[in-house]
DNA sequence: GTCAAGTGTCTTGACATCAAGATAGTGCGG
DNA sequence: CCGCACTATCTTGATGTCAAGACACTTGAC
């Protein structure tokens, strides 16, 4: 089955012919993808009252485990946000009472974020969901496919998270 | 090489045992990747003084071919953005005059978007810049991987691009 | 022809994000 | 124990995006 990056690449080799633009066969269907999900989530998420990035936020702390606490530092690295969108986002997760600030006992600049009870919930509930989903696009795919695709990228992503990029 | 996901897929076998999280290998990498590569297209343009939401409009035109033209409707299936979105884009583009809009003679609802001279220069040039690094991020991969990776990817992205979803 | 449903684009208002810089606290070298 | 570079978080201001709906025009049924 055709896609759109198969229409996109076939232009592009008929309008500048003296360009390689194989790259795109791939990074071009990831970005795509990648917004594809977007919706997606955004769609799944609403049934349990979140936004994607309320559940990212809320699912970091809850694969921290007990006590489900974990630096705003430590937070940008996973959700790969910047600084101030963190602290924004922090803010109105306490607003809802999804999650607590406490001071920091050992670095006084420091701060911990902490799920309450009921943002723990939300994220097991909204993981079910999304998990549900997600399976539902891979269906495409045999297991052993799956794997394949989980590998390649893996080379991919491991310079960008390894590297200080 | 381990990356994030594996670490974040470690957390949640050990936090939440009784659930499957295999789909994550997969999406997870694709959500983190596609936020990588954002972030090093946006450093990549900056040379050109693009922004990446601009190479994306200019370079669709671009490959439309002569007259480089297409109505906001066509731009809106290949970019992933809403209708207003795509207003208030066309509308900054045309202020630095890289596009200029025109009456559809066809229908009066509509209108059509050419890109100008300039426009299609500098969507030229970033294509350059933009294959340049995309070449160097692929390079962890062999060339036959790069096209089992497309193919594999092309399986989940087909029904998002065809079904009108 | 005419009316209703459909389509294409734009407007509005709320909001999330980012880059850059401010502020406060840490900790090493001397 | 002092000074300075470094780190962690927050503040600020500009901007891009979205959802929802308004508006103008088109199309098909009758």
């Amino acid at each position: 089955m055709e896609d759109e990056v198969d229409r996109l690449v076939a232009a592009w080799r008929r309008e500048r012919p003296d360009l390689d633009v194989e790259p795109l066969e791939v990074l071009s269907r990831v970005s795509r993808l990648a917004r594809h999900l977007d919706r997606a989530r955004r769609i799944a998420f609403s049934e349990h009252q979140l936004e994607p990035w309320e559940f990212d936020v809320l699912t970091s702390l809850r694969r921290a485990g007990d006590p489900y606490q974990l630096s705003p530092g430590q937070l940008l690295t996973q959700t790969l946000v910047t600084s101030g969108t963190m602290t924004n986002r922090i803010d109105r997760l306490a607003k809802k009472s999804l999650v607590e600030r406490l001071p920091d006992p050992s670095d006084r600049r420091g701060v911990l974020v902490r799920l309450t009870a009921e943002g723990r919930d939300r994220a097991d509930q909204a993981l079910a969901g999304l998990l549900a989903q997600e399976r539902a696009i891979l269906s495409e795919l045999s297991r052993t496919q799956r794997g394949e695709l989980a590998g390649l990228l893996r080379q991919l992503t491991a310079p960008f998270d390894n590297i200080p990029g």
